[in-house]
DNA sequence: CGACACATGTAACACGTTACATGATTTG
DNA sequence: CAAATCATGTAACGTGTTACATGTGTCG
């Protein structure tokens, strides 16, 4: 998130409510969840680290309004963000971790928690396909990201059979 | 991690030391990242929040060591998150949002980010494929996560090749 | 007048990360 | 004796999350 509005400041100056709105039109229906007191937290922590400058503006038939722009340090952090390879949590380490508790508790069966959490992955996978065929621009970039969730939805799915597979049969 | 902790806890007791033993048992390869440190920070959060109770037992042939149960409230807690269907950031958020970024910024080139990010993938994907093989017990089921994490690997090596199909040709 | 878009923030807390600090026992 | 293993913690910081608090201007 961080990285994120620092590299849209980077783009163009903002204050945190356009900034707020740039970052939902960049993620489409999968960043409906951001929730606007983060945004001002956020700048006036980059502020305080030296990566942003903001300005006051004054505004006749509105609010005031406090206008951000990069500094040279805040440009440099972008660039160096963008070209950091790393990937997030490739792994589904907290399933994992649940069905290994399960078994190992007897507070749940793990073949019942594979088979519910098949039918919640299974329901977003529509919904976000539904959301996929129901975007309006065609030019939006947002669709992408709706197409990787699908894809990650459906690799989640399939390792969700290997995982009934091994754990059928040797339920407590 | 936490509830993580606490699920094992509830398996059955234990000390801050053999407590990571365990966990870096159920993750294998995947779980060579954790931090020694995290685990009594994690305790003693967790004994804050009366989730569980530590009991020093002292030993004659070693250092004193303090052993954690879980606490009925903490039994609870894990019975919640076992029957919790969220699923973790399934979408690559991330990574889309930089693509924004350097197509905005001009700080580096969409196109070269994919192709260094898909070198990347494929990296590690050869990488946990060749941990599944080299895994010791055959009925260790540590091997099963690094299957999930390789079939997610696959599944974004495909985005990503959704991702140059779209931002070629309109490279700045 | 009431709802909605515009606009901004603070306080408190949870969690992960890292660096640092300490010490006993076993084994080569 | 040195190194590895056993064993435990604290302090500080970065980030995300949430709830709360506040106000203006426009339009129906």
């Amino acid at each position: 998130m961080r990285d994120a509005m620092l590299a849209l400041l980077a783009k163009e100056p903002a204050h945190g409510y356009e900034l707020r709105q740039r970052l939902a039109a960049a993620l489409g229906p999968v960043g409906e969840v951001l929730n606007p007191g983060q945004v001002y937290v956020t700048l006036s922590r980059l502020e305080r680290a030296g990566l942003v400058r903001g300005v006051q503006v004054a505004q006749s038939a509105a609010p005031d309004k406090k206008v951000y722009e990069v500094t040279a340090e805040g440009r440099d952090q972008v660039a160096a963000w963008l070209l950091d390879s790393s990937w997030a949590k490739v792994a589904p380490v907290e399933f994992h971790l649940k069905l290994v508790a399960a078994a190992g508790t007897g507070l749940a069966d793990p073949v019942a928690l594979i088979d519910a959490q098949r039918r919640e992955l299974m329901r977003r996978l529509r919904e976000v396909q539904r959301l996929a065929e129901s975007q309006p621009a065609e030019g939006d970039d947002s669709v992408l990201l709706l197409e990787g969730s699908a894809l990650r939805l459906q690799a989640d799915i399939r390792w969700l059979e290997s995982c009934e597979e091994r754990w059928t049969g040797r339920a407590r």
